[in-house]
DNA sequence: GCGTATATATCGGCTCGCGATATAACGCCG
DNA sequence: CGGCGTTATATCGCGAGCCGATATATACGC
């Protein structure tokens, strides 16, 4: 994913790193699994995984492909995008402030 | 605090919601809670806020001052300061990959 | 054939979110 | 001064979700 990110306590949804995952393209749970935790250092377990994998489809943010092998891939959908993004920004915004606002405090 | 973002399920942390609204400097509980509602457009009730305070004190994150009349304010400590920093930072980090992968994968 | 990596599934406990409810003090208007 | 809305904190209980452990099975290299 991108550089390592360091894990202090619980603090990013494992929905949204799927999602994350996903929005580079297709892919099957293991994929994912091992995305995650090359991207943020943060170890995503199958339980974890499966149950929002099936959380996510069940809404409608993610759909199953058809099967490749053992392979059980998935896409995100339009709507899953559309919120994705909507997310993103959303907790981009955040983000930017709270750094701003750490800033200018510690300052 | 910001201006309001829209709400899409549930991605973003009650407790990472409290530290940014503590970024700007100490409050109590109850201006925590209308602070995150007005900036979030996300309703913070009382079971949520109160029950993730005192997660947060008993983790060093934050720390209760004197008691002002009625008001138990709370304050970053020096730990929940960095460590917040450090979230967001990644957050943020990984946010912009997310943004960027969206607008690649739907050209 | 044996170990390791790939791949998915499921269970159980524990944490946490969150709405509902309770309590009480305060400010203000009539 | 009586009542009402706002401010403020506390607590309980249900349900959702996390997450480690365990199970199962295939594929590959040695």
């Amino acid at each position: 994913m991108g550089s390592p990110i360091q894990d202090l306590g619980r603090f990013a949804e494992p929905a949204l790193l799927i999602l994350v995952s996903l929005s580079e393209g297709p892919k099957h749970g293991y994929a994912i699994m091992a995305d995650v935790e090359a991207g943020t250092g943060r170890p995503l377990g199958p339980g974890t995984l499966y149950a929002a994998l099936a959380r996510l489809e069940e809404r409608g943010l993610i759909e199953a492909l058809a099967p490749i092998e053992r392979r059980r891939p998935y896409r995100l959908t339009g709507i899953g995008a559309t919120n994705l993004t909507e997310q993103l920004k959303g907790l981009s915004e955040f983000a930017g402030l709270g750094l701003r606002r750490l800033r200018q405090t510690s300052r």
